[in-house]
Order: structure tokens, then C-alpha cells, then sequence
DNA sequence: CAGATAGGTAAGTGTCCACTAACCTGTCGG
DNA sequence: CCGACAGGTTAGTGGACACTTACCTATCTG
């Protein structure tokens, strides 16, 4: 998730997955449309995939790129999540107050 | 829309959110959950402000931080348009080409 | 096979950014 | 008024990152 967020983070990562969403593009076809160089876009490319944002086939010598749906709809679930979770407010915050506590002492802790 | 997502692809500020988002607190007290300086939470609490995820108001000698819920609601529904808006692929990704064609010549662009 | 095409990889560069230490302003209590 | 407290600001630093150029591999076509 946290891969996910950073990927579509970078507005140029944004434009590409907005490229591959209704179909289908090569990296060629995808660099087209953009003013820098085509390894550019491939780095570009390779941190979507990572994200899951973006699965690829090779066809001949071309590297094919479609958007995964679903991996948007799965931030958004998080995001609802974010939202109407107080429990994950505990969760998260807990883990750090836990490293935290005892090292220096924060007075202001008081709740 | 640039600047949340920016905002919130940092992890740290993603926590920062959770602990204002139900209640709000004083910038010692999110401090005090961590283990990184109180002017590095300054500094993050300014971000997340500056992209309209927290307002915060003065007592005393305190600054009090809270989450603003709806900006986050509003990040969903940049999600869902992007999800379901075809015409906005072409809408940014048209400009760019604008830009670009003419510049040099690619014979890839061929939809 | 030879050349062209498609794209990934590697190394280097400039910029941004999260952090720290040091400092400053403003507010409260004695 | 004075010391403590709360927090914002600044300059500097290390690392991440979006780019470039140069190079490499693999596939298609003559």
C-alpha cells in the first residue's frame, strides 16, 4: 500500500496509468505521448508494476502495459478505511510509542 | 489534489493523520509519539497543512493540530474519477502530446 | 546473417526532502 | 521581570529519486 501511494504520488506516473487504463499501450506508444527520454518511462513503468498498479506482457519485441484496476480500487478501500478505522489510529501509532517509550522521556505523553 | 497525495504518500504524516484525525492534540503530544525531533513533526504538520489535510489553532502557547476529515474525502472522489472518467485520460495526457508533437518525430503514435 | 527496431539496464547528475542542531519568538507561572 | 515551556524557523546534511546518456539484449525484416 505504502508502494502504491508513493507510485501515484509522482503526477508523470499518474498521466501514464491514466494512458493504460481503457487499453493496452507499448512502452513506445506510452513514451510518445511524453518529453522525456524513454528510459524515463520505463523506470516509470517498473515502479507502477512494483506498486501492482500496471501488469505487462511481452509481445514480440514489445512490452505491452495495462493498468490493474483493482489495485486502485484497493487504495481506495484503504483510504475508506483510513477514514471510519479508529482502531488502526491505535494500531499504528502504539507500535512507535512502544520503540519510543523509555529512551527519552517525553513528559507531554499524558492521555 | 497534488499536494495531498503527495502529503499522505509519506509515511510518517499518514500517522501524524491518525492521531489527529478523532481528536485533536498539541504538536508535543504527536512529538511525543515518535522518535524523531519535534521540529521534524513541525515540519510535517506544515506539509499536511499546507496540502488541507489539518487546521490547527493557537491556545495559549500551544498549537493545536486537528485532522480536516473532508479533505481525505475529497481524495476518494479524485480516486473515483479517475477510476471511472475516460475523458480525463485524454484531457492531461492531450496537452503533453501537444507539446511534444512536432518536436521530435515519433511513428509509434498510431490509435 | 545484417541492420533496424523495441525496450531494459547501468552509471552519473541535479534536485528534492526528511531530518538534526541551533536559534528565535511568544506565553505562562512565580 | 525571569525562568520555564511550547513551538516555529533556519542552515546544513545524507539519502532518495526523476532524469540523462551510453550500452546491452532480444526480436523482426530485408
Amino acid at each position: 500500500m505504502d508502494d502504491t501511494l508513493r507510485a501515484i504520488a509522482e503526477p508523470r506516473r499518474r498521466e501514464i496509468l491514466r494512458l493504460v487504463w481503457r487499453e493496452e499501450r507499448s512502452v513506445g506508444e506510452i513514451a510518445g505521448y511524453f518529453d522525456v527520454t524513454r528510459p524515463a518511462i520505463s523506470q516509470h513503468l517498473r515502479v507502477l508494476e512494483d506498486a501492482g498498479l500496471v501488469t505487462f506482457r511481452r509481445d514480440g519485441r514489445r512490452s505491452i502495459y495495462r493498468a490493474r484496476r483493482s489495485a486502485l480500487q484497493e487504495l481506495r478501500a484503504y483510504l475508506t478505511a483510513f477514514w471510519d478505522d479508529e482502531l488502526a489510529a491505535l494500531k499504528t501509532a502504539a507500535e512507535r510509542a512502544e520503540r519510543e517509550k523509555g529512551r527519552h522521556e517525553h513528559r507531554s505523553r499524558r492521555h
